[in-house]
RNA sequence: GGUCGCAUAGCUCAGCUGGAUAGAGCAUCUGCCUUCUAAGCAGAGGGUCUCAGGUUCGAAUCCUGAUGCGAUCACCA
């Protein structure tokens, strides 16, 4: 059910069947021919640029073009009223029975109204989080969350095969700083007084992992040396930790697929396969990085290093997967993880990382274009930075001053919804603020609760309509006569419920949840005028206690806005509200 | 200095991968609760889309350069 894809094929099949006739050439490209709702209203239903963007390819006037087209259409039932307007558009007024006859269709297909079929079931990777497993998840790493859970969830409507992975980085030196502090918290347990140095984490969040520590092994390791605890220690730390964020994730409703340890690759002979592919194609080598431009730190000396020539696939400079001391650098680990993903056949990947890895965006790019032959793609979305605001003032966070907030802190605050949608509501790759004080406002300056409210108004028109004894189950409405829909401003609430599923394929194309939520808003408002009217205008209330006909087909309307307000929130993570009160 | 991103109304931001007269909310001003929820609605004012070039039927949107802001920049993750 997508008026607009219906449209856009029989354009495209009537310019097919004019360069069949020869009126125009054979070799034309339809690729940016595009069928969507015009701006100004009085343009007609739907408009396609078909005429100008044809006209040079075909070498004809614009206007030519929209003519032939235009009499090709003009014979459609479906279609009442067709112009050419402007430099050629071609404006297109469907029949109002289309419109009418789409509210039953989309109450049918209820969760399923939206849902497209344009990903193809490809398969798609998204990793996002992957914050390390050394405390909760904090604030800064929220908006790479929900945003990445709204993009699958937004990419799975569109008919991809989504996988959510957390990569979980646990081979590092900072699980050994996390097992030392465990360590300390353990000897707290056993009655000792602990001090934490430098280079540990003081945070409470560890001290139920040192008792439990205690309680599985009793005092043995009071006296011990780091060797004998460290890798146990190492273990129940990052696991404790996992547990914790997973938890932390599912508060704000966020489940993934796949958790993939870093640690899983080392000792496997896993990193040294990847690279191995790598060096068969001649990208690695033993040298020097050149010092880097601009104002040189002041430590800097020239280093011997295994590097990854990944200069050759776009990157500005080539990279170390060798420290000076021959260890690993986290890249190497890095690329044989995408390497592994590379081999679980993903048709497409897409990492979520914050706007301080931006750097890395190149050489992870390079490394997969390399190991893939070029054949698989990744995509990389940054997410802005979130600056929070508390009574209007900036609030900063520091660990020395205790006031780091924690995702469960924020969630428990303000909600899971309110957080959600609030940071929903901007692209990913600008900042935003975010203000405590704002969010709970519980007014039209929160979009949460604007559309909320809309979906809570029809719900309760829906059951004030149960009290006066008209059947408004979906089956009911999915046979209503719509014929008492006769109002234009009804008809223009159809049409925006019409746009839904073109706008998922949009946002989908885009990876751009945020264009759900601005959509959302725009529907709710209309939804919220319209309503408003029946106040001056008895005929447009949706309850007509004196003809359930009429009723029926109005209140189908209705049902179909909540529809799309509860698809268009599932993307978001939002559970749609029955009730505000 | 290099790289990436951003720059649209007084403020916070949309702008449908180049379309018609650039749109919301907040703030300011004016109206609307005996009525299906006023957490709402209707209306007014407010713009050199940072600047300069370029591409074309057509640019806020694409390209180049400048300016400003943010993130980042061997060896950490």
């Amino acid at each position: 059910m997508n008026l607009f894809a219906n449209v856009h094929e029989l354009v495209l099949e009537s310019l097919a069947s004019l360069q069949s006739s020869r009126a125009l050439p054979a070799d034309l490209d339809f690729k940016n021919v595009t069928v969507e709702a015009p701006r100004d209203s009085s343009h007609g239903d739907m408009s396609t640029n078909a005429a100008m963007i044809l006209a040079k390819q075909a070498k004809m006037r614009p206007r030519e073009i929209a003519d032939l087209l235009l009499k090709k259409l003009v014979s459609n039932t479906q279609i009442e009223h067709i112009e050419i307007a402007g430099p050629g558009f071609l404006n297109l007024t469907l029949s109002k029975s289309i419109w009418l006859e789409a509210i039953p269709q989309i109450v049918k297909l209820n969760k399923e109204f939206g849902r497209s079929s344009i990903g193809k079931e490809k398969r798609v990777n998204v990793e996002f989080v992957s914050a390390n497993p050394t405390g909760p998840i904090h604030v800064g790493h929220t908006r790479g969350a929900v945003f990445g859970d709204a993009l699958a969830n937004l990419l799975d409507f569109a008919g991809y095969n989504v996988t959510r992975e957390y990569y979980i980085n646990d081979g590092g030196a900072q699980i050994d700083a996390l097992a030392r502090s465990v360590y300390l918290r353990y000897l707290e347990a056993n009655g000792n007084s602990v001090e934490f140095i430098e280079g540990t984490y003081p945070g409470e969040y560890l001290i139920p992992v040192g008792e439990s520590l205690k309680e599985g092994f009793g005092d043995v390791f009071v006296e011990a040396d780091e060797a004998e605890w460290l890798p146990k220690f190492r273990a129940h730390a990052v696991r404790s930790m996992m547990e914790l964020i997973e938890s932390d994730l599912l508060s704000l409703g966020i489940k993934m697929d796949v958790f993939y340890s870093e640690k899983s690759l080392y000792g496997t002979g896993r990193i040294e396969t990847a690279l191995e592919e790598l060096s068969a194609k001649g990208l690695i080598y033993e040298g020097y990085l050149d010092p880097p431009k601009g104002k040189l730190p002041e430590d800097w000396e020239p280093r011997k290093q295994t590097l990854f020539r990944s200069s050759e696939y776009g990157d500005d400079v080539d990279r170390p997967i060798k420290k000076s001391d021959g260890q690993w650098t986290y890249f190497a680990p890095d690329i044989a993880y995408h390497y592994d993903k590379i081999s679980r056949k993903f048709d497409h990947l897409i990492n979520i990382f914050g706007a301080d890895h931006g750097g890395y965006v190149k050489r992870m790019k390079a490394a997969v274009r390399a190991l893939s032959n070029d054949e698989i793609t990744l995509d990389i979305k940054l997410t802005q930075l979130v600056r929070l605001y508390k009574n209007g003032e900036p609030f900063k966070m520091s660990k020395r001053a205790g006031n780091f907030i924690s995702l469960r802190d924020l969630v428990e605050q303000v909600g899971s919804d309110v957080t959600r949608f609030v940071m929903l509501t901007r692209k990913n790759d600008a900042p935003l603020d975010f203000d405590f004080d704002k969010v709970l406002e519980q007014s039209r300056d929160n979009p949460v609760f604007y559309v909320q409210y809309a979906y809570a108004r029809i719900n309760s028109v829906l059951k004030k309509a149960r009290v006066a004894n008209i059947n408004v189950c979906d089956g009911s409405l999915i046979s209503a006569d719509m014929q008492g829909v006769e109002h234009e401003s009804e008809v223009y609430i159809i049409k925006k419920v019409c746009e839904w599923p073109r706008l998922v394929e949009l946002a989908a194309k885009h990876n751009e949840p945020h264009r759900v939520a601005f959509y959302l808003y725009e529907l709710a408002s209309e939804f919220h005028a319209f309503w408003s009217k029946g106040k001056d205008t008895p005929s447009l209330r949706f309850i007509h206690e004196d003809n359930v006909m009429r009723s029926l087909s109005k209140l189908a309307v209705a049902r179909s806005v909540a529809i799309v307000i509860s698809n268009g929130l599932g993307i978001l993570g939002v559970q749609p509200m029955d009730e505000m009160r």
